[in-house]
DNA sequence: TCTCTATAAATTGTATACGATATTTTAGTA
DNA sequence: TACTAAAATATCGTATACAATTTATAGAGA
């Protein structure tokens, strides 16, 4: 792996699992030293953070972790709403018991790191449950979306979600397993659908001072 | 607009217009020749056009035009398929006659530059046609992944298109307004995917030498 | 004439330099 | 003390420099 690529994934890493919570600033010359290249290789990499909607950079002021609107929030989930379901047809063309045993252990160790409280872990094989299934659909142009919208979806948490709930309360994904083991394409299509629609309603998406703050109305008597 | 961004379009227009061929070569210092900037600048448009998978860098060699390989020809089209029918209904809840002739007016200049065999013109409205659509349904993200994947398919076109034939011959874009302006969503939705069905089965992907030629094959008799 | 090799030219990768802009600190004044 | 202005600091944007690599060229030998 070059050594560009590397910087990205452990800088992404840090977003997605929270370390680098959204609004924190990326200076390039904190992150030059850490990593031991030059301003311009890491100028590099948040350039592609920021065209992947994982940081914001102001002119001459920087980079700083994305925080998602709402608006964005609801569109990365509605997105995948759309689409995830879709591929359900494609990926069951693709399933076998391979594919089965490869991603129940998946699940399985999902669901060890949720309940050890294991958020960086979780978060993660999460995203990489989704990111994988979608490549299974065959379609690598999708494939890719997805993975950037799972990602997304891990930051939208960080800003917007339940505190614990990084995924999903409505069940497993062994559930979604179940039924692809089955063949039933029509369950499995809907369990995605609802599981999607759940965790976009479980973003708490109330006040939360977007933005602007209206001081006029807030001491207004 | 940021000297960026603008000279970012010229690139990205002069590929998808097939004024720089899939393949073509883009030295920097010609570029920063070009445009009158240092190379710096050009470098960070070239990353962010190979991110977009219009330009393919190799290390130590440089960027060029890319040349989509059958598969990701394919890939890109069976995306538009998925996901362009499935925003018809959320257009259609924001049609309104201000929209329909807005769009009437693009679908004339655009069959207007088709006869005229102003290919550059022609593309682009096409492209825009099927973007503006998109960003109708509301969703931004969706909209400019759709943008994306209507500009990969330019390119895709001057690699495996046939032709003269840019856009359709099934029929105008007109044909699709009528069915919008009658609220007819289950035929608008049927007609996009039969649309962008026929462009996908219109693209020539027989032999083409793909990447490798088999020598050993060729010569053994 | 062809092929191989050595040299030269072109091109990219990365670091650094320096001016421009933003942010913070400090000092001064009401 | 509170507020403003100015200086100092931090940070970014862009150009340039130089090493590393690839590509093109020229010449020698078969």
């Amino acid at each position: 792996m070059s050594n560009d690529e590397n910087i990205y994934r452990q800088i992404l890493k840090a977003i997605v699992e929270h370390q680098l919570p959204p609004g924190a600033r990326l200076p390039e010359d904190r992150l030059s030293e850490a990593f031991g290249v030059s301003r311009t290789g890491i100028r590099k990499v948040l350039q592609r953070l920021a065209l992947e909607h994982f940081v914001v950079i102001e002119k001459n002021k920087g980079a700083q972790v994305n925080h998602p609107s709402k608006a964005e929030a609801l569109e990365v989930l509605d997105s995948r709403i759309l689409i995830e379901p879709q591929l359900i047809p494609a990926v069951l063309s693709h399933w076998n018991s391979a594919q089965s045993q490869h991603f129940r252990t998946m699940a399985i160790e999902e669901k060890r790191a949720e309940e050890s409280n294991q958020l960086a872990d979780s978060i993660q094989l999460t995203a990489r449950f989704h990111y994988e299934l979608a490549t299974l659909s065959g379609n690598k142009v999708l494939a890719s979306f997805i993975e950037q919208l799972c990602y997304r979806s891990s930051l939208i948490l960080a800003a917007y979600g339940t505190r614990g709930s990084v995924g999903c309360d409505c069940g497993e994904h062994s559930e979604l397993l179940d039924l692809l083991d089955q063949g039933n394409a029509d369950k499995a299509q809907n369990w995605m659908s609802h599981h999607l629609k759940h965790i976009k309603s479980s973003l708490i998406l109330e006040s939360k001072s977007e933005e602007h703050i209206d001081f006029q109305q807030l001491f207004s008597r």
